[in-house]
DNA sequence: CCCTCGTTGAGAGTGATTCTCACTCTCTCC
DNA sequence: GGAGAGAGTGAGAATCACTCTCAACGAGGG
């Protein structure tokens, strides 16, 4: 671990919003202004690889997101403002075990994104 | 709808992979063989839009995927090979209301991407 | 000290997708 | 049975997020 992947790791645990990687330099670059785009794209490397972070892929899928909590868990996005939150549910083993009966696949994970519109953005 | 938009629905539609764009050009370009780039990413998007396909970001997320079955589903993805299979699975609604009891969004619609090893992947 | 090896920052490169623009095609509407 | 308008097209340039390359740096071991 190095001084910079320190920093973006600290800026990924300290953020709410699952971050993009620009959000993330912009961060970092408050406390350590000579870091390098490709430095904070390569720790975020490293720190996914080595199960610190996790990265994310939601709505459009155009731009990784970047998780701090590691622990399993879930994410309503907001398909007005696209914000990110986390919710804690319960996938039943039988719906998993439905899917690995359809196909010839041994399944050990599973992503689940809920969509919808937030309080801000109803109406 | 316009010949080469009828094109691309048909390559979409009797494809079984869930094709990216450039699987679905050269597919394309077989009967249709001066069809353009950027044609085919119009087209996409309009069948998109239209409700005709749907557009899928599977695994890492960098390529978007076509599907022409657009009864709601969800997808099973080999990690080993990133093949993409259909199934149909039966998410209770005790786990989207769940969800939606723990953020302030009105959840209409969600993705579930299981992630497992193949028959040929395993070992 | 000095060497090695991993890491860094800058900038070039890449791949998927989108934009721009001149051109064409297909409709109206005289 | 043109004329003009508007949508759609193909080619190539542009964009965007990310990855690679490379010279320089820096900590640790001998």
């Amino acid at each position: 671990m190095t001084p910079q992947r320190e920093a973006v790791l600290a800026a990924v645990r300290s953020s709410r919003v699952h971050p993009s990687a620009e959000e993330i330099i912009r961060q970092v670059r408050t406390t350590s202004p000579g870091i390098g785009l490709a430095t904070v794209y390569r720790s975020l490397d490293v720190l996914v690889r080595s199960g610190r972070i996790t990265e994310l892929r939601l709505g459009d899928g155009a731009v990784a997101r970047y998780d701090g909590n590691v622990r399993r868990h879930d994410h309503v996005v907001c398909s007005g403002c696209e914000r990110v939150f986390d919710v804690e549910v319960d996938l039943p083993s039988s719906v998993v075990s439905a899917a690995g009966g359809q196909v010839d696949v041994d399944i050990d994970d599973y992503d689940l994104e809920f969509r919808g519109r937030c309080e801000r953005c109803r109406g």
